[in-house]
DNA sequence: TTAAATGCAAAAAATTTGCAGACGT
DNA sequence: ACGTCTGCAAATTTTTTGCATTTAA
């Protein structure tokens, strides 16, 4: 999906460019903290307001276009909206990636959640730990 | 546990009056943010500083003694360390309630890190939704 | 006794708000 | 043209820091 100015309208919101490259950046880098957005596109766009990221961050969150990923001893990141998945989460160098959720897991959550008479609405699974690229570092 | 003078010393921490109210709050009710720990303990310590709450709270979680809870759309909430387990909160009152984590899906995510060449260190299941109680509520 | 911890006040960082002008539809 | 959105600057809120004093061991 890159037709962001579809996905906003269907949101009820206007596709500005701020917007779009915010949409932009985030898609292209997976997750991003506010920071991380507002210096991305400030390049393209440099009299862009901190202030208009978290604005927007706050919007398209609302509207289910952007979604919250916190992370222990870290500011949140966000991501697109998509279908339920993972996070591993790298403790070394911050990145992370999406993995499929489980089905096998998921079941047992949502049965989980039966039994407690829990009304299950959202899974946030995060794997901390030390990726690949990391461990090979660290044997040099 | 309530022995929190022999826990703090055993991580190298003075056992202050301060500090162990802390544990003794976080203990009482399971999951607290910063101000929660300080508007609690200040009530049996007036002049406890809120800046005393941030040290500790950096430093008890660099000992081990307490771990972060970030949460999607709130403020994090602290825990005393335990036996690794997961999370349901509620998303309409904010209670979070510990479950034990379940050895079945422990094993998928396991199994997932040594495919990906990972090195799990910590898994985070947080589960989002109505709690029991505000299902009942809502009804009425 | 002495290193560590507290509390205060000030500083820094993060987030929110109000509003005038600009822009998308 | 209209209502929404942006950028700015100011206000708030949250978190950190430095330092003089107090305290646990």
């Amino acid at each position: 999906m890159t037709d962001y100015t579809t996905l906003l309208k269907e949101s009820g919101l206007k596709a500005t460019f701020q917007r779009m490259n915010i949409l932009g950046v985030v898609e292209k880098y997976g997750h991003m903290s506010v920071e991380d957005i507002y210096e991305e596109v400030a390049k393209v766009h440099p009299s862009l307001s901190l202030a208009t990221v978290y604005k927007n961050i706050i919007l398209m969150m609302e509207k289910g276009v952007l979604v919250e990923v916190p992370i222990v001893g870290k500011k949140s990141k966000y991501e697109l909206a998509k279908a339920d998945h993972m996070h591993l989460i790298c403790t070394e160098c911050g990145a992370v990636e999406d993995k499929m959720c489980l089905s096998e897991t998921d079941a047992f959550f949502s049965e989980l959640s039966k039994e407690e008479h829990f009304k299950l609405d959202r899974r946030q699974v995060n794997l901390y730990g030390v990726c690949q690229k990391c461990q090979i570092q660290e044997a040099s």
